[in-house]
DNA sequence: GGGCTATATAACCGCAAGGGCATGGAAGCC
DNA sequence: GGCTTCCATGCCCTTGCGGTTATATAGCCC
């Protein structure tokens, strides 16, 4: 599966997607949220459902549109190493700060920062 | 400033920054990576510097490209709550099934989602 | 200086994506 | 049944972006 990189691309796509985080929503909630029209909105979450980032309902002519985040974890895993670009240097001024004793010369787990685990 | 989820939507650019992430490069050594033509890296190139995920360093003619991972710290925060969300999302479903003894299996679905291929 | 290398910029093109309007289609309500 | 609500889809149209070719600029080497 390709990372959704370009879905994320539309800030409105990123806006519906942070208004599904609270809760499941309506597609006139969204459209007066986004203050875009109800097509263009109805787009937008077509887009969001093929990349598999939403999930819908059906409620007799409403559709409960509700967020579904696993496709994210393509954009974690591939900001990850650089991820660590920035944690090493914090890292480094923890170790200053801290003045520790003996570093840990053991290579075991240099850092975990999340879940990565699959 | 903004995200700058469009500045990753491009899979090129993300292959620049993959090809930096080992070391800093040049114009040249991107351009035959990538396959594109020089100009075409080159434009590449600028929207990076302009987003501020790479930095350039003169050398004669040359031009050493390096990564700023700093920028892709907006994008990281962006997708925290989110990836909370699938990390309880998994415990919840390692829950379901230790708990849930056969899911129900009915005969046909009675929320079947609008059709998907017309 | 002349020529070559390495990169940036300009001009142009093709195409797809975003946005709006109008319409279709399902399901409540009177 | 007829009207209304709620949403999806089908056409436009326009803009912007990715890509290429041609050209400009800077610095090395002979």
């Amino acid at each position: 599966m390709a990372i959704p990189f370009d879905v994320l691309a539309e800030p409105s796509r990123r806006q519906i997607l942070d208004l599904l985080l609270e809760r499941p929503r309506l597609v006139g909630e969204l459209t007066e949220h986004l203050g875009l029209t109800q097509p263009g909105t109805s787009k937008h979450l077509r887009v969001l459902r093929e990349a598999g980032l939403v999930r819908v309902r059906r409620d007799a002519q409403r559709r409960w549109y509700e967020l579904c985040p696993e496709p994210l974890r393509e954009v974690d895993a591939w900001l990850a190493p650089y991820r660590r670009l920035w944690t090493d240097r914090l890292d480094a001024l923890e170790r200053h700060l801290d003045t520790m004793p003996e570093p840990p010369a053991a290579t075991g787990e240099p850092d975990a920062p999340d879940g990565e685990a699959p």
